[in-house]
DNA sequence: ACAAAAGTGTTGTCGATACACCCATGG
DNA sequence: CCATGGGTGTATCGACAACACTTTTGT
């Protein structure tokens, strides 16, 4: 896992206080998928010196909800408020972490963890996957060496762990929730059009769609508002634009897109 | 979360080992549903003098992976060797453990906890559903004050912490795989006639399906061998006995029955 | 005017549903 | 011999895939 944003002062005292404030062993660990120019992408971290792709995590405070740890790691990344968060599997081989990794970060800084410091034991991570509206995202560099970019999902390398196969895993995940879950509300923004809302889809799904059956099958969920305004600019015919119908959006998220069995 | 099968003597080790050979504030709970008499139970742990039912459940050792510690805990009670075990969510809501029920439960055997102990603190569980062969499985006290017992889904009562949206949750995941993962394999006798397999699945879903839909549907999936013995005794036609063709259920898990979009 | 992209319509196929009939068995 | 449950067949409907034609727009 990684951590929340820190600078060097706060570092040491992690190590000394995060046993008494944090559950020790656990941590969150939060797939972020936007959409940008036809491609899916993930939102990563990278450490200028260690040089490897790290998931954006976090621990959680005693007396806080799973989730909430997860939502306060997308708040400090993102800044984003309408974000669909959702847990999938939780990691736990007793391998995954590696005590060098966080010697290395904190050498970084001229820090050494002590040994037997809860930062060096075992760590099970709870993942969640979150869809973002890729427009409203402004990066900030938490510090100077440790800054958050958006990674192609189809050109990770070098990540830190076992990060990669968690984010496979998350869009593993969201891949079978498509099938049955409206998304896009949190991927898209407010206006799209039925060709952006279907290279979403087919981006997620890596596999091309018949424009006029995804269209009607879009149209027959009945989650979307048909504008009388079209998407001016591009280069040929201008396309409707539409948005989510919010309130029955929120009903096939609960309910699902076929109702039940 | 609950214990593994313990002695009193065990009890004190468990207080002060616990944290060495233990991962500290996780569990991993384990719901299991079995299959009998047309009705959908899962294995529960009574103890006595608590008169609350919970789910069978244990802690994870410093170097085992949390599946193997799930695994472990459906050995101890069940003694089945073929089990589907699928983990499903996280449970970490900072009051879901709740002190004063250990106290209860050592206070049975005359232990006080020290205060400030590991048991005493937050736990977050990991949840497992297993699905089980009704009739491989023996119960067997662990000892005079605790029992394991089949108890029916829906005449679920008196749980213990939050068990009982545990194992909701657990059925709830169960419905969503059965739409597109055979099931079964599992919680049926190794021979089983087409209505005995439909029942399962009205079980599941709770709710009635066409005989013959439901037959040709099966049949179209393929995973099924069709013998020509019949289950004699009944009172009425003899219906035909199936088998699973294990190569071809083992192949519709990974790839789901109806393949991919 | 033309290429490229978007809107809209039609048809065939396959699976899901609904129902009807026949067969076997125990009482 | 009849009530009950199980095996098998068929008609219909609807969803989905495949495909064609028209409309709009920028260049």
């Amino acid at each position: 896992m990684s951590k929340k944003v820190i600078i060097p002062a706060n570092l040491k005292s992690t190590l000394e206080k995060g046993p008494k404030i944090y559950q020790p062993g656990i941590s969150v660990d939060c797939t972020i998928f936007g959409f940008h120019e036809n491609v899916l992408k993930v939102l990563l971290l990278n450490s200028a010196h260690s040089n490897k792709w790290a998931l954006p995590g976090g621990f959680i405070y005693k007396d806080e909800p799973i989730e909430n740890a997860a939502y306060r790691v997308l708040q400090e990344r993102t800044g984003v408020e309408n974000i669909f968060l959702q847990q999938f599997n939780a990691f736990g081989d007793p391998h995954r972490s590696d005590p060098i990794i966080h010697q290395n970060r904190y050498q970084e800084y001229g820090i050494k963890i002590p040994k037997n410091n809860w930062l060096l034991q075992r760590f099970i991570t709870i993942g969640f996957y979150a869809l973002i509206d890729f427009t409203e995202v402004k990066l900030e560099a938490a510090n100077a060496n440790e800054g958050a970019q958006w990674v192609d999902i189809n050109k990770l390398t070098n990540l830190m762990m076992d990060h990669e196969a968690i984010i496979l895993k998350a869009l593993e995940s969201l891949r079978t929730q498509l099938a049955y879950l409206p998304i896009g509300r949190n991927l898209l923004p407010k206006k799209f059009t039925m060709p952006e809302l279907q290279k979403l889809y087919e981006t997620i799904l890596d596999q091309k769609l018949d424009r006029r059956n995804f269209q009607r099958k879009m149209i027959s969920f009945g989650i979307l508002n048909k504008l009388s305004e079209t998407r001016k600019g591009g280069a040929h015919k201008a396309p409707f634009l539409y948005t989510f119908n919010d309130k029955k959006y929120q009903k096939a998220l609960k309910d699902g897109l076929y109702g039940s069995w």
